[in-house]
DNA sequence: ACTTTTTGAAATTTCGAGATTTTAAAGAAT
DNA sequence: ATTCTTTAAAATCTCGAAATTTCAAAAAGT
């Protein structure tokens, strides 16, 4: 059984789904176990997860989660407002009538979930279910930017977001604004006005920000 | 000898040095003769470059340089553009005297080494210094952005760009144009004007781009 | 002739033991 | 008491052989 990818994947879904304290040590030798493969392939996969900041590497001294602070937090929530607003704007820009019709979708399968969820509670996998929506609706938001690159960043800083939000997650607590402001990005989608497409995104994040760094705006024109 | 991370800084190296051919097959057990490891060192190597884009991984058929296009050039192109431009606004928005004298001294360096290549032709390890120079010049230039993640990701996108356009990389053949456009960049820095140095960034990147698409800027207002 | 199946060599992946390095605790010296 | 050495345990890293999978050429079948 062909073990390297999913192992790749189940540990990165562990990592930014708050199984791990921040800072704490990641040793291969007791991820092993859950898995009944050697060390070393663990040791392949945090390598990996390394290489795009989702685990701390220092030679030698083996691998950690990132520590937490504020200030990191702020750093990846602005990159990623810089990424997906690009992505937005660009995917605008084009006109495509699919691109629209498939972020109705998304938003539509999103809202489903959030709606449970506020009657709910986030019982059962609805906290799973969310974040798989959550994930699938601002991507269908960038996917017709046109870059592969730009795509594959966002991707990238998407789960260090994650990461560095988790147990903090003001989006599960605030769930009421978050319905709001993904609404509100979908309507600025169909409006054609990459301001207004720029400024819905940049509120959905404000939370995340450093309060005193709040109005540092990227105004992004295709 | 501690090797795993000097043979991972040398390959990447060699796959943005124009040493294997697009496409080309990349074997572990070819690759390790060279530093008298085993396979799976160059294999734990292999899979950390294949997390930044700079080789392509596929499991079970192990790994390979990644195809050229022109579509892919543009999109990177253009992706270093976005980063690259918004590192640089946000430096000069700081207004830091120390950014400005650091960009001014790795531009003088840089200037001196391609003004003896002007004389001597790319003789030597004169290549070699200069693609260290041009790397140091353009990460001083985003350098007081205040931003890890974007710095980050800044390298990232900077290697891609390398690799994609290194026999091609007409810098080299249009070394006067390079010098020129450098210059503009740190004019531009000096003076103040994000508008201007958006304009000066996107010129200098702008025969690696799709002609029909060079229009596309990106106005970045911190 | 063309497609499908078989088969053996080559490439990839996994593994766990041995070598190396770090960590931390105990002991010696200032 | 503090700092510096010593030492043993634990963690990390490297390696090459074994297991698995892919590749490609030969054989069989339509």
């Amino acid at each position: 059984m062909p073990q390297d990818i999913d192992i790749f994947e189940d540990l990165r879904l562990r990592l930014v789904s708050g199984e791990f304290d921040y800072g704490t040590k990641l040793r291969a030798e007791v991820l092993r176990t859950r898995y009944g493969c050697a060390a070393s392939t663990i040791r392949e996969a945090l390598l990996r997860l390394s290489a795009v900041g989702l685990v701390e590497f220092q030679e030698q001294r083996g691998f950690r989660m990132p520590d937490y602070s504020v200030e990191r937090q702020h750093d990846i929530t602005q990159t990623r407002i810089l990424l997906e607003t690009q992505g937005a704007v660009r995917s605008m820009a084009r006109q495509s009538v699919d691109w629209e019709a498939r972020l109705a979708a998304a938003h539509h399968k999103l809202g489903h979930i959030e709606s449970r969820m506020q009657v709910m509670g986030m019982e059962g996998d609805l906290p799973a279910l969310w974040m798989a929506a959550e994930l699938e609706f601002h991507q269908t938001l960038i996917s017709a930017c046109g870059s592969d690159m730009l795509i594959a960043l966002h991707l990238q800083v998407y789960h260090c977001y994650r990461q560095i939000n988790v147990m903090a997650d003001k989006a599960l607590k605030d769930l009421a604004a978050n319905i709001v402001e993904h609404k509100n990005i979908v309507d600025a989608a169909i409006s054609g006005d990459p301001d207004l497409m720029q400024s819905r995104i940049h509120a959905h994040f404000q939370r995340h920000l450093l309060p005193q760094l709040r109005n540092d705006r990227v105004s992004l024109v295709g």
